[in-house]
DNA sequence: TCTGGGGTCCTAGGACCC
DNA sequence: TCTGGGGTCCTAGGACCC
């Protein structure tokens, strides 16, 4: 009989990256609260942190809470090159990185042993590397699952590192508060406070029926599973981009509609670009609008063929406008965004992957017609076997 | 708590197809 | 012709994450 092994799974988090990058290239700012932001703290150093100083915190209420607090302008340029630093040490440790964000990942270790030693010791080594040539502090959790490892992770902060010990799983997450769950927010929380359930063994005591009714189908499968530490999710290498955006914030003047429309040629210059960069084309155009009242609405349109051309994109942008204007009531707009979904390939002549989104399956008859269209009859099964060729999903075609 | 900017995923109803 | 089931896409909104 096999024994399938334990899975062994580190999760990296730099600590209050942002603050950090600052407080590592600004030696004046060690030891001190610190904020990275403006009007809102993008992050805070643990010095600030000590002060009740959150991120997405508003920067006035941040000063009164703490008086000395520092108030650093962001430099992004700064935050992206500290990270690919670190992921380089993290693609070094393990071929089986996954990027969550700009400063946190998942690393599948396992069968790593005879080449690299035990999990600890990997961890230990790869803290040290990250010290050393960058110069920030990470926390690293250890673990079977992705869950329990992003768990073990966020009670070792700051400058920390976890494992959680083989057999002592639930022991170590059942007494955590719900919030501890990967998708409890501030919703769900008070959904499960409501009904007396604090803490993660509190949910796995439910059944997942009651969980589903009270939460929904997804979510309430998902934190049962969670709790009962059930996350056979593998740790996923080279996961695409699904959207691609850009918004901002227009703050309180009054602004008339060529205002808003100005603001969104610039956002849709600056998504158009990013797109072609990217070597993608997009099919579904959302615009989004925030309100004065915080109350936000999104219009969307999908195009007839996908594409990276600033002018069509622009057209429906302003198209989605022109239909969202009558629901920009007195208050006025103080917020536009555009996002790109639905991306596909530029390279991909037939555009397979397009019409399907996530899905393994879509509209054949459409990708069908468009590939006939396009390139004739016979081209429809060269567009399948290139499919195939690429690794792409492939759809069936019609008998 | 009076709120930035970048994302992911889920749900639900209607249109449409087989 | 009527009815039903199954499936996908489109759109709008919402929860959540960093």
């Amino acid at each position: 009989m096999f024994v399938i092994s334990e899975r062994q799974i580190l999760h990296a988090d730099l600590d209050s990256f942002y603050a950090s990058v600052e407080q590592r290239d600004d030696p004046r700012l060690r030891g001190r609260p610190i904020a990275v932001g403006g009007g809102v703290v993008l992050a805070a150093s643990y010095e600030a942190k000590a002060f009740g100083v959150r991120s997405a915190m508003g920067g006035r209420e941040a000063r009164q809470l703490c008086p000395k607090l520092v108030v650093v302008r962001p430099r992004f340029e700064a935050y992206v090159e500290a990270s690919k630093a670190v992921f380089a040490i993290f693609n070094q440790t393990t071929p089986l990185v996954e990027g969550i964000s700009i400063d946190e990942a998942f690393l599948d270790v396992t069968g790593l042993h005879r080449v690299s030693g035990s999990a600890l010791e990997i961890a230990t080594k790869l803290r040290l590397e990250v010290r050393e040539h960058v110069g920030l502090a990470i926390t690293v959790g250890v673990a079977p699952t992705k869950f329990l490892a992003k768990v073990a992770s966020g009670v070792a902060k700051p400058d920390g590192l976890l494992v959680v010990a083989l057999g002592g799983e639930l022991d170590f997450l059942h007494p955590l508060p719900v919030e501890r769950l990967w998708g409890c927010g501030r919703v769900t929380s008070a959904k499960l406070r409501e009904r007396g359930v604090l803490t993660v063994g509190d949910v796995a005591a439910i059944e997942e029926r009651a969980l589903v009714a009270m939460l929904g189908r997804a979510s309430g499968r998902h934190l049962h599973a969670l709790a009962n530490n059930r996350d056979p999710r593998p740790v996923h290498v080279g996961r695409r981009r699904r959207s691609i955006g850009s918004q901002r914030a227009l703050g309180l003047r009054r602004l008339s509609l060529d205002d808003i429309d100005t603001a969104m040629v610039g956002l849709v210059d600056r998504v158009c670009r990013r797109l072609r960069n990217a070597e993608r084309v997009c099919r579904t155009v959302v615009l989004r609008l925030r309100f004065h009242d915080f109350s936000r609405i999104t219009r969307s349109h999908s195009l007839a063929r996908p594409s990276d051309a600033t002018d069509a994109i622009l057209d429906t942008a302003r198209g989605l406008l022109a239909i969202a204007a009558p629901l920009i009531h007195n208050g006025g707009c103080s917020l536009v965004g555009i996002s790109l979904t639905n991306l596909g390939n530029a390279d991909d002549p037939f555009q397979l992957e397009l019409p399907f989104g996530a899905r393994p399956l879509g509209r054949i008859d459409r990708a069908v017609d468009g590939v006939r269209a396009k390139f004739g009859t016979a081209a429809i099964t060269r567009g399948v076997l290139l499919g195939k060729e690429q690794g792409m999903t492939v759809p069936m075609l019609p008998d």
